[in-house]
DNA sequence: CTAATTTGACCATG
DNA sequence: CATGGTCAAATTAG
């Protein structure tokens, strides 16, 4: 509509939307009860969402923009060696001298800032998704949980041992929703694709999503790649049958699409407002890649440096998105524990449109 | 060949 | 001790 929305444009929305959704959550907060931790996230997120959205218009204004090296790819084999792998590198798996666990060297696990988001994945035949985040995840582990359908698995950033990075994240898939995935991200990303914020355009992204029954029933997964399915999938599916790979939500290489910093991008915002028409588009990371997704140009360049992103030591984020319009508030039992606080909801967003 | 995933065991925590 | 999170050897993928 309107003579057409640039991609930025798009994700400006996007991120004005996001930062709509984390305020209603704040006043929701504030109007009850909540912490000082949980305010301080739902802050902290409001305003990434807002710098990030200043950075689009900043881009798009003047002719500024943002001269990314292209990291990503040619990383893995570069020679910097950290040698990570200190932490549990010893001879014995069970031997890891915690004292030296590197992610305790200044926070401890608990300590790490913390957010959770939720991804709708478009369900309708099936399976679809790729949740990318632009960062590039190594799935470590897999681990039932209890009183879930479905198996946590867990991703850490692909340059731990080379760059030292910590940033983790576990997905889960919604027991009620199968569509719906709950990603928890864990610590910030401190290697190039954190600081750069990934971006490459170029490289056509790849990534598959498999996942993984309980042995419970299901059969209806397959990649649901354009890549994959334009070359192997018969293949693939073979491959996934035989072998009942888990789901996995890594990504390899940012395709185009907006990368963020703390790990919020692709959220399925809802659809309430006035906006609805077209975030709708860019909502549903659901669609097929190759129907949804553009290969338009870089965009999206959030460098760390110009923003500061961590202002306050929030440690939990919890950023939920509702999918489709009829389920959203629903879930919000992250741990929020709210705590009494009143303000006033002044907030200068109170205009038609937001808060429905 | 290297890198990524799988998977069961190990470890930490409550 | 049960549960969740991580490791790392073995395996698979590219």
């Amino acid at each position: 509509m309107e003579g057409g929305w640039s991609w930025d444009q798009t994700s400006l929305v996007g991120e004005i939307i996001q930062g709509m959704e984390l305020t209603k959550q704040l006043r929701a907060e504030l109007s009850s009860a909540s912490t000082e931790e949980s305010r301080g996230s739902l802050i902290q997120g409001i305003l990434s969402s807002y710098e990030r959205a200043l950075l689009i218009l900043k881009r798009n204004a003047p002719m500024n923009q943002p001269p990314m090296p292209e990291v990503a790819p040619g990383l893995p084999g570069s020679p910097i060696s950290v040698n990570g792998s200190a932490s549990s590198d010893d001879s014995g798996r069970g031997l890891k001298d915690p004292q030296q666990d590197p992610r305790k060297e200044s926070k401890k696990r608990k300590t790490q800032p913390r957010w959770k988001v939720q991804v709708k994945v478009n369900s309708e035949t099936g399976f679809e998704g790729p949740h990318e985040d632009g960062y590039s995840w190594r799935k470590y582990g897999q681990k039932d949980i209890l009183g879930a359908t479905y198996p946590r698995s867990y991703y850490r950033c692909t340059f731990r041992n080379t760059q030292n990075c910590w940033a983790v994240k576990q997905v889960q898939r919604s027991d009620e929703d199968p569509s719906v995935f709950e990603i928890t991200y864990r610590g910030k990303h401190t290697c190039s694709q954190g600081n750069y914020l990934a971006q490459s355009c170029h490289s056509p992204e790849k990534q598959e999503n498999k996942e993984n029954d309980h042995g419970h029933d299901h059969h209806q997964k397959q990649p649901a790649q354009e890549s994959l399915f334009g070359n192997q999938t018969i293949e693939n599916i073979e491959k996934l049958k035989n072998k009942a790979s888990t789901f996995c939500f890594g990504s390899t290489s940012g395709g185009c699409k907006d990368i963020v910093n703390g790990g919020f991008s692709h959220l399925a915002i809802d659809t309430h407002t006035a906006l609805g028409s077209f975030s709708q588009s860019f909502i549903s990371p659901t669609t097929p890649d190759s129907n949804y997704f553009t290969p338009s140009p870089c965009q999206r360049s959030n460098i760390g440096g110009t923003h500061n992103m961590q202002p306050l030591e929030s440690d939990v984020y919890e950023i939920f998105s509702a999918n489709t319009s009829a389920t959203n508030s629903p879930i919000l039992d992250w741990d929020f524990p709210f705590d009494s606080e009143q303000i006033n909801s002044n907030f200068p967003f109170n205009s038609p449109g937001f808060f429905y």
